[in-house]
DNA sequence: ACCCAGGGTCGTC
DNA sequence: GACGACCCTGGG
């Protein structure tokens, strides 16, 4: 283990709403990988964290940057610990039996609370995008730019801070497989440096919309992506991210039109707010998780 | 070999 | 406000 890092702990008993496959896997994160159905190692940005679940009892494992001072704070905030997740999934239960349906199927997921700088990127990549190819660019953008953390015999990296990813250039995103994305990522690396907009600023606002403005001034970032980061990032747990997935669940379960492309976005939101309000993000998530993986 | 789609956005008309 | 282009990769 590196000097500046240290070991962390962390049992939580009679935990509520959690599994491990759910959380991971409904498509919110790119940086956590499966060890066994009892184990996830993934890279938060204080350090690289191991999650064990062993019937309702999980232990956080870290080796964290020396600087943290209240681990269980840091894994509390990440995975939405004080959010009543059964309070949720019974008043979304009421909706109706899709809404049902997709929850017991999702019933273990949390909307983790990633870090912002990390979130607006990562979702910069995912446009038009697909998600093995999403994260290993994010596996090889951390591996040139990030710190190295050793831990348990394997090497990760953090994700590069701000200042760490300055001084890449749009050839040099290129040549992490970015594709088209490389000067949305240029661009958007240097409107962040020099804080021509601040993340800062932006999560110091209390109003969604306001956020959601100053998130569309990013090149790259579109009302998909800014709902994402809204949503995964923010905690604006109203929002309501349309993707083509969303669109095809919402299309066949509610809408039914033959061919779902001409189903509007409006459309889809309006109901998303009508049937879900406070609760969309939520919705979304569950709704999204279902339709991916149930065949 | 060929075609298609993937957690969309941008530039242009 | 609609429409096509866009890097790249895996799967049919």
């Amino acid at each position: 283990m590196e000097k500046n890092m240290k070991n962390c702990y962390l049992k939580i008993d009679n935990i509520d709403s959690f599994e491990l496959k759910d959380i991971f896997e409904c498509g919110q994160c790119f940086r956590w990988k499966k060890i066994d159905e009892n184990t996830y190692v993934g890279v938060i940005k204080q350090g690289v964290v191991k999650v064990e679940k062993e019937l309702n009892t999980v232990s956080f494992s870290g080796c964290m940057l020396d600087e943290i001072e209240d681990f269980e704070a840091i894994i509390r905030d990440y995975f939405d610990l004080d959010t009543d997740y059964s309070s949720i999934k019974e008043k979304l239960s009421k909706i109706d039996s899709y809404m049902k349906e997709s929850i017991s199927f999702g019933t273990g997921i949390r909307i983790l609370h990633q870090d912002l700088w990390e979130t607006l990127i990562s979702f910069i990549i995912s446009a038009n995008n697909n998600i093995p190819r999403i994260k290993g660019i994010i596996d090889r953008i951390a591996k040139k730019y990030g710190k190295k953390v050793e831990f348990e015999g394997e090497e990760y990296f953090l994700f590069p801070t701000v200042e760490e990813l300055k001084d890449a250039k749009v050839e040099d995103f290129k040549a992490l497989g970015t594709g088209f994305r490389d000067k949305r990522l240029y661009k958007t690396s240097q409107m962040v440096y020099s804080q021509e907009i601040s993340l800062t600023e932006i999560e110091s606002l209390d109003d969604t919309s306001k956020m959601r403005d100053m998130l569309l001034k990013f090149d790259g970032v579109g009302p998909k992506v800014a709902d994402c980061i809204l949503l995964f990032a923010l905690k604006r747990f109203d929002v309501f991210p349309v993707d083509v997935w969303v669109r095809r669940v919402m299309n066949d379960l509610y809408i039914k039109k033959d061919d779902e492309s001409k189903v509007s976005k409006n459309e889809i939101l309006k109901l998303a707010a009508d049937k879900f309000g406070s609760l969309s993000g939520m919705a979304q998530q569950y709704l999204f998780y279902w339709r991916r993986e149930e065949k």
